[in-house]
DNA sequence: CCTACACGTTCTCCGTTCGTTCTCTATGAG
DNA sequence: CTCATAGAGAACGAACGGAGAACGTGTAGG
């Protein structure tokens, strides 16, 4: 699927991610691949978004999310039938998502007894691992999330300014937010006047997934 | 399904991505078969990807991707060929609802064309016969319906107290509104305090359906 | 508001790698 | 025999990757 550089610049960016939460410069690549100009790397930027590895935000400056990486990570989890090895998913398919339990502001996710799935068509999610949360309370309900509404959440470990993020806070509370920078700290801001903006010192937040979909039943 | 020389490059592909995440080049496979020439790699791939084994960028290096593997995993349905019996609908399936257009306050359904569709879990909706529109403006927002949203509409021409539903005024407008009798009359709320509650005679709204479901992309 | 700075974007030029196509030949199955 | 599969070899063009420079765009500071 990729080349030797496109490999070697994934595995940098998504070293940088890990490491520093935010994503390298162009110059930045440039260096690390020892080139001498911008140009090659942007090419290689250009390919990888073709492929869906990573994603980003054009004219943004350090706005690159990593997608998936290359094969190995056997990170799947097809929990009901034991598992042949990660297919690519074929594009007309429904995916079963492990339904994780619910999650509240505030509280962290209660486990829901006897794995649970909810089924989803692929073609409604991007590529990537997801699963499926509950959402309890009303902390998101300015951005249309309600109560009982079913969350899809595309596991990441990092966010982007603005997007809808799961967050594990001090390891024990997991909450459903708009992630945002605040200087060096890190501010998670519900969507209800009744509810005030939190800060936290980055060790302090862990993120889980972002928001990706949202299914609702009358 | 497979030649012995289609099986055996087969594996190669998948091994090297296994190993390294980066796809061989034409090149490196017809070194590994043992070819002095790249044109029979070229058939070789050619025939993979008729059998949908593998995927690939056309003109791109080293953009190849392994889609299944032969046999044993049989948890693969030729994905195109596939199903022509299956009328009674599996719990466990997708249903393709046909998405009608967009709605909004005030204007009439507009036709989509091409007949797109929107593939739903059968399991997410009740019985009956469902279709889909997609929502437009910010009429029901304090209902966390918002614009972009896909509503997904079960048949019914009557409507209870407090339900959500698609009905068509004078013969001419859709509206997405919630559904309320006022004396003699009946009653259509937004969900917007921008926006005001209409009234109309009894004849003159025909209830299209109401609101079963809701998807939203993020 | 304006300016500077940091970054991303685009272009041209060049050499290398890689995929594509064509022609001609060989072999085994039915 | 014919047909499908497979191989050799070569010619060609497209994509890849690097260098260097100029140009846009967002953000923050004065």
């Amino acid at each position: 699927m990729l080349t030797k550089k496109q490999h070697e610049l994934l595995m940098f960016i998504h070293e940088r991610l890990a490491e520093t939460g935010i994503s390298p410069s162009f110059e930045e690549m440039k260096d690390a691949l020892e080139l001498k100009s911008k140009s090659g790397v942007h090419r290689l930027i250009s390919a990888l978004e073709e492929r869906e590895f990573i994603r980003r935000l054009p004219n943004r400056a350090r706005a690159l999310e990593i997608l998936r990486m290359p094969e190995q990570t056997g990170t799947q989890s097809s929990p009901v039938v034991a598992a042949p090895k990660m297919m690519p998913v074929a594009a007309n398919d429904v995916l079963d998502l492990p339904l994780h339990g619910r999650i509240a502001a505030g509280q962290p996710i209660e486990a829901i007894e006897g794995q649970e799935s909810l089924s989803v068509p692929a073609a409604f999610l991007g590529s990537g691992e997801h699963y499926a949360l509950e959402v309890a309370g009303d902390s998101m309900v300015e951005e249309g999330i309600l109560d009982g509404d079913y969350a899809l959440i595309r596991k990441a470990d990092v966010a982007r300014e603005g997007e809808i993020v799961v967050a594990l806070i001090d390891q024990s509370e997991a909450t459903l937010k708009t992630f945002r920078r605040e200087g060096s700290m890190i501010r998670l801001d519900p969507a209800n006047r009744n509810y005030e903006p939190q800060r936290y010192a980055p060790e302090q937040v862990a993120i889980q997934g972002k928001l990706a979909g949202l299914l609702r039943r009358y």
